[in-house]
DNA sequence: CTAGCGGGGATAATCGATTATTGCTAGCGT
DNA sequence: ACGCTAGCAATAATCGATTATCCCCGCTAG
């Protein structure tokens, strides 16, 4: 039969991640497990369970004895997690892009194309940008690192990933003059014309950063 | 004050890390909540939650309904680390040699007095190398990319720490012939003189890469 | 003799209740 | 009036027991 087989822990676990990365709950407040429980319909430990596993991924925060807490996010937050990706992503592109054969050129290009046609905005009121061109954004940077062969920095990216998701949730950050598309596009094209050195310096572009701003981050604002 | 308050599930979880990080299980070895629980004296619950924790570490992982069991570790996995390694800390070790301050450079040369003084054995007979000297080699690799002033790359070098010491745990990967006196050495006068390219290659080479591995990652000059 | 099919034991997951800890507040003494 | 301390309510942590699931093994049919 239809065997959904989806456990009740992972039904809330889900449940609770993607309410924190919708935004449901405010950075530092507190994800108190009652409320969390009775909403469900489960119990205490499973709620527990769900905040363990979140804090095991950084999109929550244990105060001991004192609960758990959504971490910090915004602004300040967001250019240290885009700092890191800057340092890190722009290797893992080139790994990717020495390693890659046919299979993820063509992965790369069919992320490409549905980024391409998917719509940021699902209707003109949206303040953020629909779940359908997140996953898609997602799915793009993730197919461009893809064939870098290190499962370990593809974790890595992954976790920089939803903290840099989270942080962006809480930020003014959308510069609203860059043209996305645009640097998608070259993208796309440098990383299937095999320009390493030019791609890394497209994906640091990418992310706001200078590449002066990292090698030689002498100064900061 | 004898409030010694540590709470039952801290002292679980550490107790559990630390066995697992010293070999006490095998790869792949089931970590059974029953026996753990009652040799530690605590229920279920606290067990469970320790594991949690330490899948959210990667010393963990886990096979839902199948229980939990001690990650892969081993050569290759050592080596995915290490190259891991090499893709991120070469720039995290030149970002902290362009932004320390005076304080870093003393907690480098402090480190690495404590580093070249602490036996790498406590005796003959021991297979691998004792606490203290794995504490003081952690500190002073820790000390060097202190100063990069991004709490995030910090993160994610202290998680990679601790998977490569599972991995090394269980690999032959204890080069015999490696001269790792000499090499902490030059990478504590390359990062006190601020040689920031010279120090980035011989932390590569320290951690038993060569630059072409990493389709030349890395290469900024 | 082999492949498929339950039965039974082990164990992971979940629950409801109990215990410990925290932050607040009212009361006391100075 | 002010600061300090003991009591109180809220809630985090822990526990013991119950329920659900998986895996192994013996059985039976072909």
């Amino acid at each position: 039969m239809t065997d959904n087989a989806v456990p009740p822990s992972t039904r809330a676990y889900e449940s609770l991640r993607s309410a924190v990365l919708h935004g449901d709950f405010r950075p530092g407040q507190p994800l108190k497990p009652q409320e969390l429980a009775s909403s469900q319909g489960v119990s205490l430990a499973v709620v527990r369970e769900s905040l363990l596993r979140l804090v095991g991924e950084g999109l929550a925060e244990r105060l001991p004895n004192r609960g758990f807490v959504v971490p910090e996010a915004g602004d300040a937050r967001w250019q240290v997690i885009a700092e890191a990706r800057a340092a890190v992503e722009p290797t893992m592109l080139r790994m990717s892009i020495a390693r890659g054969d046919l299979e993820w050129e063509t992965r790369v290009r069919a992320a490409h194309h549905r980024l391409a046609r998917t719509p940021t905005y699902d209707n003109e009121t949206d303040a953020h940008y629909s779940d359908a061109w997140a996953t898609a954004h997602h799915e793009f940077h993730r197919a461009l690192l893809d064939a870098c062969g290190n499962d370990v920095l593809l974790d890595t990216f992954e976790r920089f990933w939803t903290a840099s998701e989270l942080s962006r949730r809480w930020s003014a950050a959308e510069s609203p003059g860059r043209d996305a598309v645009a640097e998608h596009l070259r993208l796309e094209q440098l990383a299937l014309t095999r320009e390493g050195d030019a791609a890394a310096e497209a994906l640091v572009a990418h992310l706001g950063m200078t590449a002066a701003n990292l090698a030689k981050a002498g100064r900061k604002s």
